[in-house]
DNA sequence: TTGCTATCTTTACAAATGTAGAGTAGTCTC
DNA sequence: GAGACTACTCTACATTTGTAAAGATAGCAA
């Protein structure tokens, strides 16, 4: 299966967010959550929510008179497409080239560094027995 | 100064990249150079041009009668501004996170992966250094 | 049964984005 | 100077995104 593209724009992700944290929940709920971040209106959110249904990142079921969202998309996978348009978009699809940029762009503490580190080397050490195999 | 937002969407993206590397250059040029990826018309790409003037992303200068363009952001603000949407967006905020995120989920080479190691460790000194001054 | 409340539905509208046709003007060539 | 080029200007239009008011409904409380 071809990896499909969910590219969120930025009420999306809010309120995706929302839903993930929450799961099933209903419209009223995720307007109630993102008040103090957002300043939606019950409108402005149902809205948002319904268009993201009819694209495909959200879904509903009906209980009585009540509407449940659900995702339909994880966390993970929104992550990737946002993670990859970066990449495509700002650094001609390669991937080190972005990491770089964010070593040398952004202060890290040295703790970050260490941890980053660390992960590298527990990579290294699985890429390279993955090769083996 | 306060950083500005150089958000670019991605038709911005194509066509800046090719003012970068042409600077200054005229829109048929540009037309031109993005005909094989994009398939854009001469008065797409003027247009798109033209708003990004309108935007601050470029500017023109007149010669006779001709208009040559030139980027005013640089790549390097443009790429901070895009991967820092995209770490307020899909991780909180959190840079660290989100380079965990690449690592893990993307398949990186051991060299790639020893690079970023070494870029790490240069880092770190430069780090450190940083604080005692 | 009559409102009150919580929710949902419908409709709208402006700004941003993607895309481009048609017409105009300056310059080069014969 | 008349046609051919080339580049520019103006205008347009569909789609997506952000934002929301107003009206319809259904269930509950008195």
């Amino acid at each position: 299966m071809a990896k499909k593209k969910y590219e969120l724009t930025g009420a999306e992700w809010a309120i995706i967010q929302a839903v993930w944290e929450n799961e099933p929940c209903a419209a009223p709920a995720v307007q109630e959550k993102l008040e103090a971040q957002k300043n939606w209106t019950y409108s402005t959110v149902k809205t948002l929510m319904d268009r993201m249904v009819t694209k495909g990142l959200l879904k509903t079921e009906k209980f009585r008179n009540l509407i449940l969202y659900r995702s339909v998309v994880t966390k993970l996978q929104a992550q990737k497409s946002e993670v990859k348009r970066t990449v495509k978009r700002a650094f001609d699809g390669a991937l080190t080239p972005m990491m770089q940029f964010m070593l040398d762009n952004h202060a890290l503490s040295q703790k970050q560094l260490n941890e980053l580190e660390a992960l590298i080397k527990k990579k290294r050490i699985k890429s390279r027995s993955a090769k083996k195999k």
